[in-house]
DNA sequence: TCGATGCTACGGCCCGCGCCGTAGCATTGC
DNA sequence: GCAATGCTACGGCGCGGGCCGTAGCATCGA
């Protein structure tokens, strides 16, 4: 209806303010985190902190789980996610455009979680390669796996069960940081998620991105022929704590 | 890196403001209008939108062209009515969590533009019909066409010549009526507009919405087999103009 | 040449809202 | 029970920025 010129303008309201946009990048990676930790990432008090949150969550941006006197926030679902790289995509074309070309945290663009998924030279390795292989197929809201392309997602450990869900195994994520299609979906997230159980994948302190560590890279090289995830000369910028406040 | 928090919450400020986010919804038909035209659609004086529009110039949002004394104005490219087709998904479902679930505006999710391309239901009827022929493989930056494909397009009189773009020819773009991905990309974008030259679809006056004609109707089915585009009762309520005030 | 039109630049008003201080409620641990 | 911790509710301060009026520059038409 074009009543959703003015709801447009309240979603992207809510995004707007710089702590709140603080926290939803910190909580992109997918995580449940404590009022008071995004209260830390977003660089405001406890007290500010709290009014915000209650606005994302009043939003639906926000869902939160209550554990004792803790409460952890996460995002409300992938849309959100999708919605935020939408805008990264932007920004990152911003920050090129008038600011610095230069390497966009090598770390990050190298290797990094976009909400429940891989994304950075990762995701498009692992993504480019399922295509090149013929192991992916269009289908109804997104993609599926062909049969050779569950036959790789059984030797990586993953069952790629249907789904009853109307919502697709498998879809592209455009990735800000290499400005092409990376996957996610519920498949892509249980296949993350088991990368990481096989310590394929490791977490990094304090940063959504990753690191693949060898025995990852030939896990994925023997059941994806093809995989390739190019390795930068990532000059060494480690200024990732105080960036966030910035 | 991260760097691009801020940078996020610079662009989603620039989107967050009432008159702002009402001049990119109507820019979302991929239309150039003037800054009096916005103005009248922002509902604000021609001097505010003047701040305005400098301002998501600025912000690398808008392009515009001169013409005389006019100044068009359009969206800067795909990747800003992607962010914002992203944000109305997630405003769709507020939408329909906290208001109304009723209709959206029957005309816009039964068929519209979403800048260079077709959307709502006939925007998804091609996508389904498309995917369910097999005329569509997983390319590189996202779907490209079978020799099927390519010969339903010849049919349709659009030429679908491979372009050495990096870019693809055609990726799937979330419906944010719909909820399901329909096609973007320059393919779409012909087939738009190829569909317009020969009356296969019309504008509708003063809303993004089009009307999907029989001699259409008939065009597509004949060269796509399995072609559907289900109208809905379609109970008609035509408080468009007002609406984009509310 | 002169008026009309489209657009932008500047200045002042004012409201919204982001900020934190204090205070209050729930939960945990001793 | 009592102190400590996590979080939220409320209130007042202050500023950023959205709004329009006036004014000025370019373009078009007669």
């Amino acid at each position: 209806m074009s009543t959703d010129g003015p709801y447009l303008a309240e979603i992207a309201h809510l995004m707007g303010d710089p702590a709140r946009a603080n926290m939803l990048h910190a909580l992109m990676d997918g995580r449940a985190l404590t009022a008071k930790e995004l209260a830390w990432l977003a660089g405001v008090a406890p007290q500010t902190a709290s009014g915000h949150l209650a606005k994302l969550m009043d939003g639906g941006l926000l869902a939160v789980a209550v554990q004792g006197r803790h409460r952890y926030y996460r995002l409300a679902g992938p849309e959100v996610a999708q919605a935020l790289e939408g805008l990264m995509v932007l920004a990152g074309a911003q920050t090129s455009r008038r600011r610095l070309p230069s390497r966009v945290g090598a770390e990050l663009s190298q290797a990094r979680t976009c909400y429940d998924h891989f994304a950075g030279r990762l995701g498009i390795g692992i993504h480019d390669a399922l295509v090149a292989g013929g192991h992916l197929r269009v289908a109804e809201g997104g993609y599926g796996l062909t049969s050779s392309g569950e036959a790789v997602f059984m030797a990586l450990g993953v069952d790629p069960v249907p789904t009853k869900s109307r919502r697709a195994a498998l879809r592209p994520c455009l990735d800000w940081s290499e400005r092409r299609p990376h996957l996610a979906g519920h498949l892509a997230a249980a296949l993350a998620c088991r990368c990481f159980e096989m310590a394929w994948v490791t977490r990094r302190k304090d940063s959504r991105a990753v690191t693949l560590t060898d025995a990852g890279r030939a896990a994925l090289a023997d059941a994806l022929p093809g995989f390739r995830c190019d390795a930068e000369p990532a000059a060494e910028m480690p200024e990732l704590r105080q960036a966030v406040f910035a």
